[in-house]
DNA sequence: GTAACTGCAAAATATTTGCATCCTT
DNA sequence: AAGGATGCAAATATTTTGCAGTTAC
């Protein structure tokens, strides 16, 4: 078992169970944003679709995994970063969607503006999803 | 029949239909972003589902409509402005979801700022959806 | 040992496809 | 009249729920 999956799960007082610990292990390895289907293929042993589903909840409300709102709809889950606590997401950062490659990643070091929204909105969060090529794809 | 609707029609060479015009009209009409949901419910005579996907698709193809990645995943739809033009979108506008009253908003006047990417990286489209209060829940 | 986690079955929901009929042009 | 649009039925996909057996601590 991946030492740093069985690591995020003790910190979060999670108990450690295979499909935890398996889970959290693709999203360190593969370093981007995974669906529920990628994950659904990509465990082995595999995993009950049942099962994903309640873990991916589960890694949300704790703070784990952030999802990701992208232009197509379709769901995706990435690792947050630390600042991350249960119920309340500090996900500020840009999505950026590659096209040629298909691959979600979450840009950390990237921050997003400050904006000024119209008198008497007031922002609580902010997600910032960008379309284009990767580093990786030109 | 709303006049808006069927010069919109009209202005993307779509033939005219109860279903098409009344679900514009409804866009129109309540000027925030709706859920197929939504739509079905609140169109009367009532159109069939399906129509109703069908139509959504047709929309999206022709640039009337875009949809809007929320940070749930549900799928929203929301009229473009004026230079969408078919298979290409320009939404660089902010999207607000009020938490208080659950209405997503396009915030056309208020403009993406720019953001610099890591090297190598190529933007294309960007899309920002901001969470929190709007004028009119304060 | 006990509470929590998992897998299976099945329900509920969402989306897509095929086809016959109806409507727009 | 002809081609496209609609509605219905049904197939497919996605997500949720209940429950009994299994596992982590």
């Amino acid at each position: 078992m991946n030492q740093q999956a069985i690591d995020i799960l003790k910190n979060h007082q999670l108990s450690i169970t295979a499909s935890r610990a398996s889970i959290l292990a693709l999203f360190i390895k593969s370093k981007k944003a995974l669906s529920h289907n990628t994950i659904e293929h990509k465990c082995s042993p595999a995993f009950d679709r049942v099962t994903i589903y309640r873990t991916l909840a589960l890694f949300i409300e704790k703070g784990i995994i952030h999802n990701i709102p992208t232009a197509d709809n379709t769901t995706l889950y990435a690792l947050c970063k630390n600042e991350c606590t249960a119920g309340h997401h500090h996900d500020e950062h840009i999505h950026f969607i590659c096209d040629d490659c298909g691959t979600t990643t979450c840009l950390e070091e990237t921050d997003i503006p400050k904006i000024k929204l119209p008198k008497g909105y007031k922002a609580f969060e902010v997600q910032m999803v960008v379309t284009g090529t990767c580093g990786h794809c030109v």
